[in-house]
DNA sequence: TTATAATCGGATGTTTTTATCCTTTATTTG
DNA sequence: CAAATAAAGGATAAAAACATCCGATTATAA
């Protein structure tokens, strides 16, 4: 469903989340420790998603990433989009070229539901609000 | 959600359950071309399928792959464990080694009522009424 | 019996994803 | 200013997924 990538991204915004209040910023080494994920690997991601505006970062000594004013707006959906690609969540389950509600594979009327409602979630979820165990 | 080898082998085993009652075998040859997939992936797939005893294959001319008596209990979700593993549609989705009811990841209540839904849709759909469009 | 059509099986090749390494740039602190 | 620190960025490597090639085997039909 989600790319490694992808699900690197929302734990560690969702980490981010968390932190927010505490110190400002959070390095990639603390972030990588506590997801127990490959440090440099993340840190590509976290460029990427900084690059977007998704998240902020800071250079140098004390520096590190946070969510800030500027991200205020970024739902999951954005976080999504941005490392898997706009498409995803969008194509048919069994890959099927030509499959729609008219011309639907086996499975389309008994998955779309469900990826529209994740796709809903994760639309109307901001990254500010996130928490383990929660959306809000 | 599943890799391109399980899309196939879903797809392929449809083709096969809607030619029931017109011809015994199928090619696959014919199968690669109506679906519009590597002939040779394909070949390799149902192999795997047809080893596992989830369809049932003919060498020589006028040979193929069709669904017979033996496989008259197979469901989609055999398909599914066959092609991905016994695993797949149980793992977090964001790959939260931990993630529980008990120790949530953020989509966890969100994701787990649609996934356990699939499963269920998937377990309870013998292959041998499967038709495009829909399961049974 | 022989030619043919089809799966079977092993090896290999390609592409994408995942992961690492190393240098550069910006920032803070002493 | 110098040194230390942390992200940024480019190049490379490893692993997995996807795909192809080709000879062997088997069954059928002529």
């Amino acid at each position: 469903m989600f790319s490694k990538s992808c699900q690197y991204a929302i734990r560690a915004v969702t980490y981010l989340a968390e932190q927010q209040g505490n110190v400002k910023n959070v390095g990639v080494k603390e972030i990588a420790e506590s997801l127990q994920v490959p440090q440099q690997f993340l840190a590509k991601i976290l460029q990427q998603l900084a690059k977007h505006n998704l998240i902020t970062s800071m250079k140098g000594p004390g520096g590190g990433f946070y969510l800030g004013e500027a991200n205020a707006n970024v739902t999951l959906l954005d976080i999504v989009k941005t490392m898997d690609g706009k498409n995803t969540l969008n194509t048919c389950i069994l890959g099927k070229p030509s499959c729609s509600s008219e011309h639907p594979c086996p499975l389309h009327h008994h998955f779309y539901g469900c990826r529209e409602g994740l796709k809903s979630t994760l639309a109307t979820c901001m990254i500010g609000t996130l928490v383990d165990g929660k959306l809000c």
